[in-house]
DNA sequence: AGTATAATTAGATTATTAGCTAAATATCTA
DNA sequence: TAGATATTTAGCTAATAATCTAATTATACT
């Protein structure tokens, strides 16, 4: 019991799923996923460890930089709800916006991208 | 995204998720769901609104009772929903002991089960 | 008609969660 | 090794959600 409610409060939050969405195609850097959202880092951290105790992700450290990706491939569960997610969010408009975001932040280089989130975080 | 957050959401508490498993195989009178929790009737009346509203179960009235039951036909993410939900719970020790609860609790008259829940609220 | 009964709603309280800023940690680079 | 950078953790506040009792609604029975 408690391991699958900890994936349906993990996924009852929109800013999850939306963070799910974004990883749906490839691996992400945890500044990448920030850019992504008018949230402070530190706000979607929290999120990101949230699916990740529940395992619907997991992460690699390289670096200074921490990769998330989903977690799709363990557990018959973890894999049903990933897919009840994508299922259930494709087409969606919030969802192909964000997927947009993501297209225009891919093209930024990473160590671009976290200087100017650093700047954001000094100067107001 | 609305749609989906709902389920989630209603899916994201224990008590509503073995309310789901209780209504698995019948359809079930809200005191025969009171009775298998120790909870107030009005706790589990605002379970099953939060329930009906995400459209995973239906209720029909019948003179002063009330029917739930699973709504698993006409929604694909409904039947997709309660389908994780159930795979996700079988054999859990929890939901067996609710199971046989419940089994207890059929056994006694649906109006005289009332009696008994209102004499608890009368009389301490 | 008046009372009893089944369920829901209202209103209050407590617990949990999402969000923020600031501080801490871990790693890289000059 | 000192400073810069990427991420996480800590500590706080505000919003949301779970629970209770009491009141209300809708129906049945006498």
């Amino acid at each position: 019991m408690e391991f699958f409610l900890e994936i349906t409060k993990a996924l009852a939050d929109e800013t999850r799923l939306r963070i799910l969405m974004l990883l749906k195609e490839q691996e992400l850097c945890a500044c990448q996923i920030i850019e992504c959202f008018n949230l402070s880092g530190a706000t979607i951290s929290k999120h990101l460890s949230i699916l990740k105790r529940a395992k619907l992700i997991s992460s690699r450290k390289d670096g200074r930089w921490v990769y998330y990706k989903l977690d799709n491939l363990k557990n018959e569960i973890i894999i049903s709800s990933l897919q009840l997610v994508q299922k259930s969010l494709k087409n969606q408009v919030l969802i192909e916006e964000d997927e947009k975001k993501l297209t225009e932040v891919l093209k930024i280089d990473a160590s671009e991208l976290c200087r100017i989130q650093n700047e954001k975080n000094c100067c107001n």
